[in-house]
DNA sequence: AAGACTTAATGTCATTTTTACACTTTGCTA
DNA sequence: TAGCAAAGTGTAAAAATGACATTAAGTCTT
């Protein structure tokens, strides 16, 4: 890609990916911070995302943020919606930082926004072109973020929760062995409310949807847990059949 | 913003509609049939819809179309997703059409969905200025639709599945008064499958998501059966507790 | 080496929800 | 008044859910 698009840009649409990963404890965000406009300025976290060109569909340009940030490539991404608001680049803030930026600042972009989950600690994110630097953000501490992402994050963390009810997407979120505490913790993290551990696990295991590796944790100061793996033999033929209770 | 957006009309941004009605045994989505291009032109039928104004929100361009259409507002209406495949006007017979009534007809056009839910015999569509004619059509007899219009139909249809599974959506497609096999039909048409006379009543009764009232059908050539209305006061009060199995 | 510590792992019972299934009732029509 | 057509109704078995407490397996401390 590069420069044949660099006029080929389309000016007034945009993707925004909500990157989500858990780290064993909580369920994050991955967030950049915009370049500051000067010394004083504490610049707001925003989404990562960038204006789609003009030959490319929103799927390709979402996945193209999402590779350019995190070098990751064939990833659970879906899309949450369009967000079109007149008004939703217009604090002043983020007024001021497009006109830093952007060579048509004035024009009306709507975004096309995207969620992904991903496994956290399986990579570290590449600061690249997008801003000057990257964090994990904890979702339930987010209580701003630049321009509408905010709204954006909502929506996505509903969808997200949602669509944890009928399909297991939490899996896309662990690295490929993982311990059903963990997986527990991961459902709740999402879900947001305790679930009872027995119960959890008898769900899991009666829809055989984990297989169990012959393989424990070790060096924990604690008994050590099994490891599991998800079962995707298993999940599509509950798929075929129609199953689709695969929620708390 | 900037005057390169002559008359407001942003060229690049539409909405389309699919307005599900339910005729008391099928679903149906309202339909525009193109301005033929010619006598010998067949065209083909398409979801209404429209360019946005450059200071409209999406919510209110959808809710601007289904009022020119239908005259109605304050309908239930929920965005489907942005679709915008960079070939999604590329057809031969979409591009002459586009030709013949777009004033910049190589623009990539995007288009945001919504679909709404309409009590279809409450109203007869008004013929505007969107198109010749207009027709409900059995969302089950639709093969082939102008540009992407399938695809949104799909995903709208898709969604409108999973919201039902959560959400008693399924009342704003009938009368206030309506029976409970009308209701049973209604979802059995959704959802695509049969479903229990009985297991269905019980659970809608013991929810109490429906009040049965005093009156009955009258002329026809069997039992009449009772009629009821929908019981929004514990809709709401199911809903702040968290409930959220509604579906079948 | 023993005891303390921490999290993993496990089963049962009561309740609720789901599924499957067939006959009687009511009003109209011929 | 007999027949027709759809409305309306109950029960029993199976499955899923929700609530709840103890033992097991390693590591760490002393």
């Amino acid at each position: 890609m590069g420069e044949i698009y660099v006029n080929n840009l389309n000016k007034g649409i945009s993707v925004d990916c909500v990157i989500f990963g858990f780290d064993l404890e909580r369920l994050n965000v991955l967030l950049i911070q915009r370049e500051p406009l000067n010394q004083d300025d504490l610049s707001d976290l925003a989404l990562p995302g960038d204006l789609i060109y003009n030959d490319e569909n929103f799927d390709s340009a979402s996945n193209r943020v999402l590779k350019e940030l995190t070098g990751l490539e064939n990833i659970f991404l879906e899309q949450v919606g369009a967000f079109g608001d007149i008004n939703r680049l217009s604090k002043p803030h983020d007024r001021a930082w497009l006109q830093s930026v952007r060579d048509q600042p004035n024009v009306r972009v709507i975004t096309v926004a995207y969620y992904s989950l991903v496994n956290q600690n399986s990579f570290h994110p590449i600061p690249s072109k997008f801003a000057k630097s990257i964090t994990w953000k904890p979702v339930n501490e987010i209580e701003s973020l630049a321009f509408d992402h905010l709204d954006i994050l909502q929506a996505a963390l509903q969808k997200l929760k949602n669509k944890l009810q009928t399909q297991p997407i939490g899996f896309n979120l662990l690295p490929e062995k993982f311990t059903l505490s963990e997986l527990h913790k991961l459902y709740e993290a999402i879900i947001g409310k305790e679930l009872d551990k027995r119960n959890f696990r008898r769900k899991m295991l009666k829809l055989e949807l984990v297989t169990k590796l012959n393989e424990k944790q070790s060096g924990v100061a604690h008994k050590p847990s099994n490891y599991y793996s998800f079962n995707l033999e298993n999940y599509e033929k509950l798929q075929a059949e129609g199953y689709n209770n695969f929620g708390f």
